[in-house]
Order: C-alpha cells, then sequence, then structure tokens
DNA sequence: TATCGTCGTGAAAAGGTTTTCTTCCTGTCG
DNA sequence: CGACAGGAAGAAAACCTTTTCACGACGATA
C-alpha cells in the first residue's frame, strides 16, 4: 500500500541505488536524476521505512529513556530536558516508564534493546534489583545510568552528588535552627542508589554531630502519601523534632499537608525541607526549601556520556557527578 | 555480533525455517528438534532482531502515544493509564511528548508512523493547528483521539464531556453561593479542543443566566503561572467574584498560590474550583475541588477503539464521550 | 591519440526475519 | 502391495533499504 523506494524508482526512471543516494544525498548525482526524483518521490508521498533502513545500517538513531515513574514529577522533568537535549543530535527518543516495577523495568529496557535502539539512558528502580537486567542490557547496547545507579554494573554514569545536597540542608538547618538541630529524616528505603546515597549522607552527619537524630529514619516510598503517612506516625507518638529532612519533594508536600492539617505550624514550629525542586515545591504553604537538582546540566551530562560512547565503545566508564543547590523558601523561614 | 537466527541454526543443525517455527510456536515441530533449538538459543543468548521481524511482518506490536506535554500530571496519569491498558494486550508502548509544540508534536507523530506502529493514541496539542500532521498520519496508520481532538479529521476519538464537567461545577457553585453567583473564568486559549469545550460550556452557562459573569474570560494557558497571572491582574483591578472557575488544576493551584500571598481567603473571601483532578489538588491550601476525569475508563475505551480500528479498519469512526464527576473539596466549602 | 583517473549510474548483495512452496517420508486405506 | 493423504522439515522468496561493486563515459594529461 505505501509507497517504496521502487515504486519512487520506477516513476523517476532511474534505478533504486539512485533515489536512495538522492533522498540521503550520500553522493552527488545529476541535478536533473535528482530533481525528477524528488518531484517523483513528492507526488507519491515516499515516506521512507524506517525498520527496514534501520535493518540494512545497523543503526537507529533513536535512543531510549527509561524512568522508574513518569507520574514523579521531578522525573517528567529530567524527560523533558534529556528529550530536549537529544533532539538536537536528531536522535528520536522512545520514553519508557518502568512504573516502579522491576518485571516491567526488565521487560521495557529488554525490549528497547530488541528494537535496536542506537543506546538507553536508564534510572535504575533498583540499585540491586535492576542489576542483572541493566547488565545484560549494557552488554549488547551502550547504557548510561542517569541520575540512579545499578549496583555492579559497568557503565556510564551521570548523577547528583546527594551527599553534598544533603550537607547544604543540614547545614542550614544548623544556621537556622542553631547547632545541633533536632532531626528527623523522612525518605525512602534506600533500594534506589539515590535514595541510599541521602540515607547514608544523612547518617553520617548524625555522626558527625551536625544535627541531632537519635531516632531511626522513617523509611518508605518517594511518595506523598507515605510523607502524609510518616508525619502522621510522628506526631500520634509525641515530641517532634525541630526539623523534618524529607527525602523528596512528595514526601514534603505529604508532610506540610499532614502537618497543615494537625495545626502544626510551619515553619513556627516544625521546620520542613524537601529535595529535588519539583515545580510544586513553590506551591506548597508555605513554599518549600529544598536542594534543586540541575536538570539540565544532568540531561546535558548523560546524553554527552552516550554519544561518548557510542561512538568510541572501547573506554572505561566514567561517573559525572553533579551539584546541587540549595534553595531557600519560606518552610525554613523561622525567625529566632 | 549478536547471534542471529542462522547462528542459532547452525548451532541445532536445522534449517532457518525450523528455528523460527520453534520460536514462534507457528507449527507443530518434532520435540527433540524443538529442544535442540532451544537449547542453541539459550546458549547463544539468542533475541530476535524486532526490525527484521517488524519488516516481513508488517506488524510490529507497537503502539504510539503522544501526549501534548509530559510536565503536565494529568498527561502523566493519561500516560500510565493508556499503558497499563496496553500492556495487557502484548504491546508494547511508544510515549512521546510534543511538549505543546506544534512542529515537534509533527516530527514525532510522523516519525512514529515512519517507524511502523501499528495504532497511535494521540491527544493533539491544538485542535486546528494539529489538524494536517494528524490527518497525513491517520491516512498511514489507526489513530484515535485521546482526551483532545483534532479538527475535521476522521477519527475515533475518546474523550471527556467537557460540558457536563463545567456544569457541574457550576451548578456546585450556584448551590453554595447562593442563585447567580458571580464568577470568573480562568482557562486557556481555546486552542485544543478540551479547552475550547470548557469555554464554550461556560459561555453558554453565562447566558443561561446559571452564573453571572459580565467580564471577559482571562484565557492564558494550562499551567501554574498563568494561574497566579491571572489571578495578580485580578486582584489589582480590584472587585473579584464570588468564585473563580479555572480551566484545569495547574491554573488553579496557581491562583490559589497568589490568593494566599494577597492574604485572600479561601473559601471564605473567594471559592475557587479546577478540572481534572490531579494528585496534589489534595494538596493545595485549601484542597480544591475539581472535576475528576476518569482516567481509568479513557484509557480502556480508547485502547479498546485502537484495537477495533486495527482488527478492522473499514468501520466509520466513533466518538466516545464520558462523564467526569464532581469532586467537592474545602477549596469551595462556604458555609452560609 | 592513447591511457589513466574520476565521476555518476545501475545491478546486486546484504541485513534478519517470516512464510509460502516444495519435497520427502511415513502411515493408512483400498 | 500400491497409492495417496498428511505431516514435518528445508529451500527460497519476500519485506525495504543501503552500500559495495562493476561498468561506462568523459575529461585531462602525457
Amino acid at each position: 500500500m505505501a509507497p517504496t523506494l521502487r515504486d519512487v524508482a520506477l516513476r523517476a526512471e532511474v534505478s533504486l541505488a539512485t533515489v536512495s543516494r538522492v533522498l540521503n544525498g550520500s553522493t552527488r548525482v545529476d541535478p536533473a536524476l535528482a530533481s525528477r526524483v524528488r518531484t517523483a518521490a513528492d507526488e507519491l508521498g515516499y515516506r521512507a521505512n524506517l525498520l527496514a533502513r534501520g535493518l540494512r545500517r545497523q543503526r537507529t538513531d533513536i535512543v531510549g529513556l527509561v524512568v522508574p515513574q513518569v507520574a514523579n514529577p521531578f522525573f517528567a522533568g529530567l524527560m523533558q530536558a534529556v528529550s530536549r537535549h537529544l533532539q538536537q543530535s536528531a536522535r528520536t527518543v522512545l520514553l519508557a516508564d518502568a512504573e516502579e516495577d522491576l518485571d516491567l523495568e526488565r521487560q521495557v529496557i529488554t525490549r528497547l534493546a530488541d528494537h535496536g535502539v542506537d543506546g538507553i539512558l536508564c534510572a535504575p528502580v533498583s540499585e540491586r534489583g535492576s542489576a542483572v537486567a541493566a547488565a545484560e542490557v549494557a552488554a549488547r547496547v551502550p547504557l548510561v545510568f542517569l541520575d540512579r545507579s545499578a549496583a555492579d554494573v559497568e557503565a556510564d554514569t551521570a548523577s547528583v552528588d546527594q551527599r553534598c545536597g544533603i550537607a547544604l540542608v543540614l547545614e542550614h538547618l544548623a544556621e537556622v535552627c542553631g547547632a545541633r538541630p533536632s532531626t528527623r529524616l523522612i525518605s525512602a528505603s534506600p533500594v534506589d542508589s539515590v535514595a541510599r546515597a541521602r540515607c547514608e549522607a544523612y547518617a553520617d552527619a548524625v555522626i558527625e554531630g551536625l544535627v541531632d537524630d537519635a531516632a531511626p529514619p522513617l523509611l518508605g516510598e518517594f511518595t506523598v502519601d507515605w510523607g502524609r503517612e510518616a508525619v502522621a506516625g510522628l506526631i500520634a507518638d509525641g515530641a517532634p523534632p525541630q526539623a523534618l529532612v524529607c527525602g523528596n519533594d512528595l514526601i514534603a508536600l505529604g508532610a506540610l499537608a499532614a502537618l497543615g492539617e494537625r495545626g502544626v505550624r510551619v515553619p513556627d514550629d516544625i521546620v520542613v525541607t524537601g529535595f529535588d525542586d519539583v515545580g510544586f515545591a513553590t506551591l506548597a504553604v508555605p513554599p518549600l526549601t529544598t536542594v534543586r537538582q540541575p536538570l539540565d546540566a544532568l540531561a546535558a551530562t548523560a546524553t554527552d556520556l552516550l554519544e561518548q560512547r557510542m561512538a568510541n565503545g572501547g573506554c572505561p566508564p566514567r561517573c559525572e557527578l553533579l551539584r546541587p543547590e540549595l534553595i531557600i523558601r519560606a518552610s525554613t523561614a523561622v525567625t529566632r
């Protein structure tokens, strides 16, 4: 049904090879023939079959982007940033959502490889759980970790210095609340590399005595609901700390809502911080102090790493670490 | 490099055809051969080349999903719902983001078609602007409009009854604010079909005298920033209405923030409604009264329509209209 | 003028599958 | 005991491009 190269060749009365050459501009061809080909192609509404092209060229100009959860605005933002960067290098982006599900992630990522993508950018769902799937795929296709990474997989990584981010938060808290403020961490179980890094950084800071937290961290998921739930438990137990350090903005937003419902005033009664600086952080009441991840730089770095990997596969994997930035808003604006 | 069907055939000492048959289970083959093939395939780590398969079969089992903006949580949710439904029919979903950009949308959607997707679900950026691209693609590939639609394009459509949604809102306002309350619409320019439908429904309700709104609607974009800006202007002009009817939740969230910053109390001083019921609507202060779109039903309907279209192409296009639901929260909880 | 190099074009192979068609073998029925 | 039906496996075509290779013509140089 759809016109093929052959149809164009027939109509323009040239060979298939010539049509291909005209349309791809690979070699010089007689201008007269060229224009004949072009009009023929236009008249037929010819469109190259990308499957056939990919098969022949062994290259599709597609890169896949796998995120753990589109519904998380941080990843939605990341997707957008990455898409933008890849568009510039004339590549098609294939977005894929793992929905925080290991099986689905494996399916999705191997499927991408099977479809012959030239490279994959991946923020794995779990540091350990995603490792085998990631390793398998990385053996077939250039793969770069983005934001999160998987354990024991030799691959380039572009991520943000979580330790630095946590340090920025805690130093800020020490500043506004006084030395060694009592704090509590509400975050996600350290299944993914980012959650782990944040937990560890926080734990280390506690050991170093930067803040005071005798209680164990409250670990659930990176969701609004978990933020709500954690705060509900915390308030029910009584004796809340001076500051709530939330593992990401979603948790913080949930926490703020739960505190508000219970009549606990922020920042007067308790101070709250987030992590990521998603768009809604400014809308929270009060607006959320948080750590902004350099989305654009992250995307740029990851795509750069991937481009280089696709160009010359041999070189040893590199890890790029970007510095985040503290964004101070009203949720920590105590007046002492 | 990657092992091919040929390699498997060589190792199992059978023909290519047999390997293909075993791996696809299309015909009965001798169990002994079958197991030889299977072990050979396993040992080599064989993976079918989906490009080649698609080329030969003229079918890829992929459907594309094009949304106008992933960063809009409504569409993020829609993507998730659709993905889930399509996964069940053993299809791969290709997510694509048009970033509210007509050129990009055209590129993305034609690229999907070029890649041989079996069908496309699309929420077009603009009712008129997307029409030509949509029509072109619809001529090549089964296409179903989802949520939004494009003008004068013959295609199945699964959408939500916006008129009904607006009616629910306005009736509710009349109930809580008294008959013919003074209202003002803040929404997006009627570029896309949904924005237009909401505007028209509102305008009609004004004409019918359900609410009282002499001033022209404030039309910008479906964004938080526009909500903020519109309220800023509104307050600066003085004489705000009793109720703000926002075209979607993002606008409403922006409006709530702006009102809060200016010390205008919601719902006491002014009442605010949204549309979509995105996750963050419950987190707003106060929680937002809004119209919930039946995301799951929408996804189910759209995928059904697409499946049928892909099965028997001939039948005339159908339009399915789903009913939304009013979710009443504190932003309209006036006590009179 | 003869030869070499260059440039532009067509023929054909290759890329990896699926599927039709052919062939061969076995088993059954007449 | 022979012929035919039926099932299973292999050979080859087809899907649509790109790209290598070969070929012929032309211009330039010796």
